[in-house]
DNA sequence: TTTATTGTTGACTGAATGTTCAATATTGTG
DNA sequence: CACAATATTGAACATTCAGTCAACAATAAA
């Protein structure tokens, strides 16, 4: 009983979400939070704890969201290295204003990971998830004949998730996509 | 003529470059540059203006200083090829704990360039000055016949210096060196 | 020695920041 | 209707922040 809420919960832990994904955490005010996600402060501290708690929900959600459907492509019916070669076009077919974000788990890393391991456990278990994704993907390329039987696939997921990052870093500061390109088929190479 | 400068510019600089490496621009206060660089307030705003200025020119150095010295490890005589593996090499056995502190400019890049112009654009420069590393590496090794006329060097030293960033981000959040190891080996069979 | 010039110092300022809280509003329950 | 429980609001608070400045110190030139 009592008072009910009067947002959507999930809605406006989204809203957050994209306000830290577009400017980091230290950058974020409480300020920007109450304009962006339309509740007030003392909503925000009732229902999501401080700014650094808030934060933890929104990297989680991101998880939980973003990067489940991102990784979404990898898990889809017919040719796996398809797949991969699929989810690097996403990233380099990306509209530059949008790329300029870069991936919340990437620039998290960079932004908090040394200094917080709160934030650096949580982070580590969603980069831990991507290279699951694409070892469980390219596993599947090896069993349908696509990939050699010798593939060392845990390596070979190590190098995708590592260059996905670089990806995003690079994507972030040129608009150039054919660069991108250039790139994602050296990446496929390797397969 | 006037009072001399009683701290050496360079070596001060380099202080409040390994803050702003350390803990990313909008982490750093004033007080901790204070602390770090051994002078006042006011004597770091009369010689290197505010902290934005300050920022600019720490980045600057990087390049100049950090960036320069490990390109050297490219331009070394004998094999250029070795070369390249000898660059990433350092990245990898770069102990942990200084690993975290990762690169100043993909730090920057995932922190400020899409906010800040002024900074998007120094640290593009600098970006342009390590794929111009790796490229002229790599017409060299073409040259000595160690990688095939048809390699395309520009597309590969984009690669190259993606797969750096990717390193960099990945090898902030985990300690382990033999992951990072064998995701250089991978990066290495495209040569 | 005097003067002009410029670096040094640290207290001070105003603005921004994260957080709290008392007053109020809205629901379910007795 | 009265009460308990909980959400909402925004003013208020303490802290931290970047930046300023007047007083002082150290040098070279006259």
């Amino acid at each position: 009983m009592g008072r009910p809420y009067e947002f959507d919960r999930n809605e406006t832990l989204t809203k957050a979400m994209d306000v830290f994904w577009e400017k980091g955490y230290k950058a974020t005010s409480i300020d920007d939070l109450v304009d962006r996600m339309g509740i007030q402060r003392g909503s925000i501290y009732n229902t999501f704890g401080d700014k650094h708690e808030l934060f933890l929900s929104a990297v989680e959600h991101y998880g939980d969201v973003v990067t489940s459907r991102t990784l979404k492509v990898l898990e889809a019916d017919g040719s796996a290295v398809e797949n991969i070669k699929k989810f690097l076009d996403v990233i380099v077919n990306t509209p530059p204003d949008r790329r300029s974000k870069g991936c919340l788990i990437s620039n998290t890393v960079v932004e908090l990971a040394p200094h917080d391991e709160e934030v650096a456990n949580v982070v580590k278990a969603i980069m831990k998830k991507i290279q699951s994704a694409f070892q469980k993907c390219l596993e599947r390329a090896v069993e349908a004949g696509e990939l050699p039987e010798t593939t060392n696939t845990r390596v070979l997921s190590n190098f995708l998730a590592t260059s996905t990052h670089g990806l995003i870093v690079t994507g972030k500061s040129t608009p150039d996509k054919k660069q991108l390109k250039d790139v994602v088929d050296v990446i496929l190479s390797t397969l």
